[in-house]
RNA sequence: GUGGGUGUAGCUCAGUUGGAUAGAGCACCAGGUUGUGGCCCUGGUGGCCGCGGGUUCAAGUCCCGUCACUCACCCCA
C-alpha cells in the first residue's frame, strides 16, 4: 500500500480510542455551563481579517506571523480564527446581544488555527472551550468565570489545581509600570539575552517570562506590577483574591504572568497542568475591558478564557484520568447457513428497532470465528442461528460472561432482552 | 525563523565492528474434528529498511544531500 495523502503538519486525527475523552469533556462542559448559566454561541470558523487584526492586536505574534489568512474568490481578506474572543465580540455586537441585560454569559467550543511550529501540546489546529462574560465589572464575575474552568477540571478528575493569577493593570496604570520596567531593564542591558533586548522595545511585559538562566536574576529584582496598580485596579485585584480565599480556592500570585494579546486588562489567569510538554497552560484568560469599545461597541467590560481540549486530554492521560466509556452494542448475531443468515439479519434489525443495540456478523465464516469476533467487540451476548434454530423457530442465546446458553422462541426475542435489561 | 533527536511491517521496536532469502511482540486472518469465544499451540497475510546520490566486491548499517516526523526556543490553549 502506498500512502499518497497525509494529514497537514500540526493537525491530528482523533481516532475511536480517543473519542471517549472528547465525549466526556463535551458532556461536562454542557453540564457545567448550564449550571453556571452560560449560553452557547457558535461563531463561524472564519471572519474578515481586519476583525482579528483589531481584536487580537496588530503587533502580536498571532497577527504578525501566525494567522491562516487568504483571499476568497471575491477577493475578500479572510482568516481562520486564531482565537475565539474577537469573533464572539463581533457576534455579540452584530446580533444585538449587547441590548440584553448584563452580564451576557456565553461559551463556545470548536477549532482554532495558528501557523506555529508544532510540538508537544501545540498544534496548528486545536480545539478550544471558550467562555466570555460581558458587561459586568464586578470582580465576583472574574471569580465566576475562573470557577467554570475550575469546576470542569475538577469534574474531569484533576486534583491539586491552582490558579496562576496576576493583574496587568489598565490603560491608566500599565503604561507607567511599563516605563518603570523598561527603565530598570535599560540599567541591566549588559546582563540580559538578545531576545530580551528585542522584547524590551517590542513587548516589555514579555521580559518577565524569559526562560534564559542568565536573565533570571534580573527578573527576580524587576519592579512588580502589583505594586504599581492604580487604586481601581488594585481594589479589583484585592477583591478578587479575597473572594478566592473566601471560597478556599488555592491561587498563586505570579508577577511574571502576562498575556500575549493586547486586549487584556486587570485580571489575568492561567491553570497549569503536567503532561503537555513545555506548554504548561491548560487554560488562559483574563479581563479585556477595552476590547468591545475598540471594536466599535459601547464601552463594555468583559472577561473570559480559552482552554485547549487537546491539552486537557494530554494531561488527563499523563495523570491517568480515564473518561467514561462510550455505549456500544452488547449483542452479536452469529449464523451458519444461508437461511440462518436471512433470519439473523431480521433479528438484528428487530432488536435495533426496539432500541436494543445489536451487531451483525458479516460474511460466511465459521461459528468459531464469529465467537472470536464477539469477544473482540466486547459483546456480552451472542445470538446463534443455524439450521436447527431456523427449523424450530428458536434462537440460541449465549451469555459470554458466564458461558451459559439457552434456547428461546424466536417470537420472544424482544421480551427476552427487555427483561434482561440489556437495551 | 533557530537548534537537537528520529525515520525498518498497521502499531511498538530489534537488527552486533558493513556480509547471505530483513526479524520480534502486538494487531489481523485461518486451523487445532461433528454448530461455540477469552488462555494456549500451529500456520499465514503484511516491509522500494523515508527519498536521491556517493564509497565498497557487498549498504538497513558508512558519507553527503533532501524530505518528513518529533522535541525545544520564539510565542501560545
Amino acid at each position: 500500500m502506498e500512502i499518497r495523502y497525509k494529514s497537514v503538519s500540526g493537525t491530528r486525527d482523533v481516532l475511536p480510542e480517543e473519542q471517549p475523552y472528547w465525549r466526556f469533556i463535551e458532556k461536562k462542559i454542557a453540564e457545567i455551563t448550564a449550571l453556571f448559566g452560560y449560553q452557547r454561541v457558535d461563531p463561524p470558523i472564519f471572519e474578515e481579517t481586519p476583525l482579528f487584526i483589531r481584536g487580537v492586536g496588530e503587533t502580536t505574534d498571532i497577527v504578525e506571523k501566525e494567522m491562516y489568512s487568504f483571499l476568497d474568490k471575491g477577493k475578500t481578506p479572510l482568516t481562520l480564527r486564531p482565537e475565539f474572543t474577537a469573533g464572539v465580540m463581533r457576534l455579540y455586537l452584530q446580533n444585538g446581544l449587547h441590548m440584553l441585560s448584563k452580564p451576557v454569559k456565553l461559551y463556545s467550543i470548536g477549532p482554532v488555527f495558528r501557523f506555529e511550529r508544532p510540538q508537544a501540546g501545540r498544534f496548528r489546529q486545536h480545539t478550544q472551550f471558550n467562555v466570555e462574560a460581558l458587561g459586568e465589572q464586578d470582580p465576583a464575575i472574574d471569580l465566576e468565570v475562573m470557577s467554570v474552568a475550575w469546576q470542569l477540571y475538577a469534574e474531569l478528575g484533576f486534583s491539586d489545581l491552582a490558579f496562576q493569577l496576576n493583574s496587568t493593570g489598565c490603560p491608566q496604570c500599565r503604561p507607567l509600570y511599563i516605563e518603570r520596567l523598561k527603565a530598570y531593564y535599560r540599567e541591566h542591558l549588559h546582563e540580559i539575552c538578545e531576545d530580551c533586548k528585542r522584547r524590551l522595545e517590542r513587548n516589555a511585559l514579555r521580559l518577565l517570562d524569559c526562560k534564559v538562566a542568565g536573565c533570571q536574576p534580573v527578573i527576580a529584582a524587576a519592579p512588580v506590577i502589583s505594586e504599581h496598580l492604580c487604586p481601581e485596579c488594585d481594589n479589583h485585584f484585592s477583591a478578587l483574591t479575597s473572594y478566592l480565599r473566601g471560597l478556599g480556592k488555592p491561587y498563586i500570585i505570579n508577577h511574571k504572568l502576562v498575556r500575549g494579546l493586547d486586549y487584556y486588562t486587570k485580571t489575568v489567569f492561567e491553570v497549569w497542568a503536567k503532561g503537555i510538554g513545555a506548554q504548561n497552560a491548560m487554560c488562559g484568560g483574563g479581563r479585556y475591558d477595552g476590547l468591545i469599545e475598540q471594536l466599535g461597541g459601547d464601552p463594555t467590560p468583559g472577561i473570559g478564557f480559552g482552554s485547549g481540549i487537546e491539552r486537557i486530554i494530554l494531561s488527563m492521560k499523563e495523570q491517568g484520568l480515564t473518561p467514561e466509556p462510550l455505549p456500544a452494542p452488547r449483542i452479536l448475531v452469529a449464523h451458519a447457513g444461508s437461511a440462518a443468515k436471512t433470519a439473523a439479519i431480521e433479528v438484528v434489525f428487530r432488536l435495533r428497532s426496539h432500541g436494543i443495540g445489536a451487531l451483525m456478523a458479516f460474511g460466511e465464516r465459521s461459528l468459531k470465528s464469529q465467537m472470536r469476533e464477539a469477544n473482540r467487540l466486547n459483546a456480552g451476548v451472542v445470538i446463534i442461528i443455524a439450521e436447527h434454530e431456523v427449523e424450530a423457530q428458536t434462537l440460541t442465546v449465549k451469555n459470554l460472561t458466564d458461558g451459559s446458553q439457552e434456547e428461546i422462541p424466536a417470537a420472544d426475542l424482544i421480551l427476552h432482552f427487555k427483561t434482561l435489561g440489556l437495551h
